[in-house]
DNA sequence: CTTGACTCTGGAGTTTACTTCAAGGTTTAT
DNA sequence: ATAAACCTTGAAGTAAACTCCAGAGTCAAG
């Protein structure tokens, strides 16, 4: 069993993001002690180690927590977690696009800044900011 | 000479995010009437939009503020903006490869995942959340 | 047995980019 | 002349994902 110190250092994350994670129901102590130290198992590493792998393929906490709970419930079926995978991944092929096209135009702008000193005034990246046309969609969901 | 409203309609954003604007001190209104209502020039249409493309390029407002205010001082030179546009793009590149790794993984956990209606103790989405390897760095500035 | 490291709770603070509200004054259109 | 639409200020609220704090109790080492 573990307190949450040690738990914090296997997760690489702070005690009290762990207490946070708790008040929003993603993870629960397996235990307490007499004076109410929280005491976790192994599988709370695993449970860390989900949720950290989760935000960084995008879901919110809000969204994994859903998840978590998707695997619990006994009507779920690995078909409800595909397609919020597929979802997600539909949503950050679109953000990457919209990256894409503002890194092409800042790549442009910067091509076009010749190294020298010219003054501020005619900084063809300021000018260029005030005109950009290059569109980033947001995804509207 | 512009009011607030019709600035807004110009630029597709709130007087209210207009007059947030002016707190942060992105943009003043070019005088007041009499009764204390803002009047913008035609500049300011330029402004908000240099705004609006500089936030699409990934500057946050306090970085957008500092390029607004490199304009105006004497002593900056095109260079300065330059280096900012080169670290933006770095830092951009940094996210879109992770977003793209991400996205790769997650693409991986959709293929494994045959259609079908395994319970969802047997997803291998869940599964493999609790132990993916591909590792989204985070730029750390 | 004492020191220092750890933990507890509950609540407040942080950041960013706004939005919403309240209570009132001003313009414009009819 | 009066209603609708617009404008003013200052303050407070929102979301997300935490962090930080105070004040107090608990545990491990020497």
């Amino acid at each position: 069993m573990l307190t949450i110190g040690k738990l914090a250092k296997a997760g690489d994350i702070s005690p009290d993001a762990l207490r946070y994670y708790e008040r929003e129901g993603l993870l629960a102590p397996a235990s307490k002690t007499d004076s109410g130290y929280r005491l976790y198992g192994e599988d709370a590493v695993r449970r860390v180690r989900f949720i950290q792998h989760a935000q960084a393929c995008g879901f919110t906490l809000a969204e994994i927590r859903e998840l978590l709970h998707l695997r619990q419930s006994e009507h779920a079926c690995c078909n409800d977690v595909r397609s919020r995978a597929v979802e997600k991944k539909l949503q950050l092929a679109a953000k990457i696009r919209a990256m894409q096209t503002i890194s092409a135009a800042l790549e442009r702008l910067i091509a076009k800044c010749a190294y020298g000193t010219l003054p501020v005034d005619d900084c063809p990246i300021l000018a260029a900011l005030e005109q950009i046309d290059g569109s980033a969609q947001d995804d509207a969901p």
